[in-house]
RNA sequence: GGGCCCGUAGCUCAGCCGGAUAGAGCGACUGGCUUCGAACCAGUAGGCCGGGGGUUCGAGUCCCUCCGGGCCCGCCA
């Protein structure tokens, strides 16, 4: 409710300047600090001041005096040297709060393909791989609560070096054949055992550097895509992907398609773009220099304006004639713009519990009808900031190609990694130096099997979770509990992941992830329960939730909103769409889980201030009851969007 | 050598396009369970917003510079 007024207020104001004062700037429009001060404040006299050389305060209450009769706001003044604070009808708030608030936006079928996990298919998933879902899912959510459609893709690099080498690992190094690895892939947790192999493998090439070659050899079968190598590659990539997906889905977190690297490579999705790329001069071929024989991209394609030595160039087919990563992600990137002129074809790889369907990528024309997939208007690659100077190789490509719209729409939806606290490295057994000791955090590394396995991190929250539950409600059925202890799990972890902003590196820590006091999801949970309970207890008590628009009306909302507790209350449960479009549009989850934070607070403060049940006044105890209800809505919603489950009790 | 990110309370972090007295959680210290159950609430202490210049009516926020820390920059994949 708070953006609509907000967006009013900036309509009228807007206006006003411009044909008052034949300027047109961007007019700001904040929140004062101060309550007493009132909802809005405007600081545009201090921007008019440069522009007509007058003082701040003559402008302001001028702009005060013609600015009256705004829907929605009960009076201007003039503060300070020049603000001016606006305050809201408070009666005409609660009254329109009794009402449906109206969908966000149409949409207008234009696609949004939000790209996330991405998890080369060769190990268990860690804590890093879980802040990328995370933020991934979340924005999804947000997107798609704002009305936006949305595309869910999770790439799988199925024939990369990482899969190469746990492939090499049981072929080569524990001389396994397909079928034993098949047996061995019906167990639990297949994705475990791959995680130790593959530090085993890496270890092994870091001594007998000779043994390389197997990596080679193997990448050679897997690509041919024929052989017993490229079958257990199969049976390794495609077992993985389906632990990721379990793994994800512990966290609430689906998919809609997986376009697979092997699909790209058959049906010759570099090829064609390739093709693109020469025909329109975006890379030449090399004949001199360290380069020579190469097809490269020019570094002042990607480089800012500074001069771009040769040095800065970017070979994308080598002197062999193979393409590199950022070649094949050009053309991958040209796909999801529906650029590249060519499709996967795809198969329904299995049903979510939800409903939910989710497709694969496949090389073979399929009976079953897939949705229409890629081809979208804008696209955001969730991927680490390790990766930005990639990510801008692809982007200059898209821009070489002459798609300087869809470079635009390319968004690297970038993050800092996941580290682990010295602590933590302690607790998991792990040698520090003497150099690593003296840092503030210490970098996860597959390769040496460094990291802290995401259903590991799940199962030891919900085991923390669960000895809380017991705890406090020994008398529910053992199930129930399990069934709790897993959404506060979850809840906790999801939060964990989301109030940090982006760019901040996480130094992970067991002990303050593990925590569920203060702020964190069991925080914002704890808020709803109690808001639910409220109202539970009422319903046992024999009386019925009253109809809230027929027993309260713009008088009885004035009247109980002239407290200044109340409507500082309400004003901050009503800030949810405010909140989400702010996070949108800075592309900042964070934003959301802060404002969630809020809420409960606020929530927690009234529930301690106001006993509801108990109170006599009818007009006051319906007014209460609804601040109940309405603090409820907002917070289911706004967990929603984080994809935070609300238990039954806590 | 080049690029990106970070530096705010003891610790971990917020701080929306530059705006009024810099916020939160944890930790420390005081208090509060008479079931809408305390995974909570109320309060106290704690800040040269890394240093220095500049732009501005106004800077934690923008520019320059220095210091400290992190990540990235192969025809590997």
């Amino acid at each position: 409710m708070f953006h609509l007024i907000e967006k009013r207020v900036l309509e009228r104001v807007s206006d006003y300047i411009r044909n008052r004062y034949s300027v047109d700037i961007p007019v700001g429009l904040e929140q004062p600090k101060q309550a007493a001060f009132g909802e809005l404040a405007l600081p545009v006299a201090f921007q008019l001041a440069k522009h007509l050389k007058q003082p701040p305060k003559v402008i302001a209450a001028q702009i005060a005096a013609d600015l009256s009769g705004i829907e929605g706001i009960a009076s201007l003044e003039v503060a300070g040297n020049g603000y001016i604070n606006l305050r809201i009808d408070r009666a005409y708030y609660g009254e329109r709060l009794l009402q449906p608030e109206p969908p966000a936006r149409e949409a207008d079928g234009r696609k949004i393909i939000v790209e996330h996990t991405n998890i080369n298919p060769n190990k268990a998933a860690h804590i890093g791989h879980l802040r990328n879902a995370v933020l991934g899912d979340t924005f999804v959510r947000m997107l798609r609560s704002a009305g936006y459609r949305v595309e869910v893709q999770n790439y799988i690099d199925n024939t990369g070096v990482q899969v190469a080498d746990v492939v090499a690992g049981f072929h080569f190094l524990e001389k396994k054949r397909v079928d034993e690895v098949r047996e061995l892939a019906k167990q639990d947790r297949f994705d475990y055992l791959c995680w130790d192999l593959y530090a085993r493998v890496s270890a092994y090439y870091a001594e007998n550097p000779e043994a390389l070659k197997w990596r080679q050899d193997t990448l050679h079968a897997i690509e041919s895509g024929a052989g017993e190598i490229a079958e257990l590659g199969n049976v390794v990539a495609d077992r993985i992907v389906m632990a990721h997906l379990n793994t994800m889905l512990r966290l609430g977190i689906e998919y809609d398609v997986l376009p697979r690297e092997s699909e790209i490579l058959h049906l010759k999705f570099w090829a064609t773009a390739f093709e693109q790329l020469k025909e329109r001069k975006a890379i030449y071929f090399e004949t001199e220099g360290k380069n020579k024989g190469c097809w490269v991209m020019p570094g002042s394609a990607f480089k800012e304006e500074g001069e771009a030595a040769e040095d800065d160039s970017k070979v994308i087919v080598r002197s062999n004639g193979t393409v590199t990563y950022v070649g094949k992600d050009i053309a991958y990137q040209l796909w999801k713009f529906g650029l590249l002129g060519k499709d996967f074809y795809y198969r329904r790889l299995l049903d979510y519990p939800s409903g939910h369907p989710l497709w694969v990528s496949t090389d073979t024309p399929q009976e079953e009808k897939a949705p229409s997939f890629g081809g979208g208007y804008k696209v955001y690659n969730v991927i680490d900031s390790r990766q930005s100077y990639l990510q801008n190789v692809v982007v200059a490509g898209l821009r070489a190609l002459g798609y300087q719209e869809q470079a635009e729409r390319s968004i690297h939806f970038s993050y800092e990694m996941v580290a682990l606290s010295p602590r933590t490295c302690a607790e998991l057994g792990i040698e520090l130096s003497e150099e690593d000791k003296r840092r503030p955090y210490v970098e996860v590394s597959g390769r040496k099997g460094l990291g802290v396995k995401a259903d590991d991190l799940i199962d030891k929250l919900i085991e923390t979770a669960l000895r809380e539950v017991d705890a406090r409600h020994p008398e529910a059925p053992p199930e129930e509990r399990r069934k709790v202890a897993t959404q506060i799990a979850t809840g906790a972890l999801r939060y964990f992941m989301l109030k940090y902003t982006r760019n901040s590196v996480i130094a992970f820590d067991f002990q303050e992830a593990l925590s569920f006091e203060g702020e964190t999801g069991p925080y914002v949970q704890y808020a709803a329960v109690r808001a639910r309970n409220i109202l539970r207890k009422l319903e046992e008590r024999g009386e019925t939730l009253p109809d809230f628009s027929k027993e309260l009306d713009c008088e009885a909302m004035g009247r109980q909103l002239a407290s200044d507790d109340f409507w500082q209350l309400l004003l901050a449960a009503s800030k949810s769409g405010s909140a989400v479009e702010r996070a949108i549009a800075s592309g900042e989850p964070s934003h959301v889980a802060k404002y969630a934070f809020q809420l409960a607070q606020a929530f927690n403060t009234f529930y301690h201030e106001y006993p509801v049940i108990h109170e006599e006044n009818r007009e006051k105890k319906m007014f209460l009851l609804w601040m109940t209800s309405y603090f409820r809505s907002q917070l289911e919603r706004t967990l929603g969007i984080l994809g935070i489950e609300i238990p039954d009790y806590m």
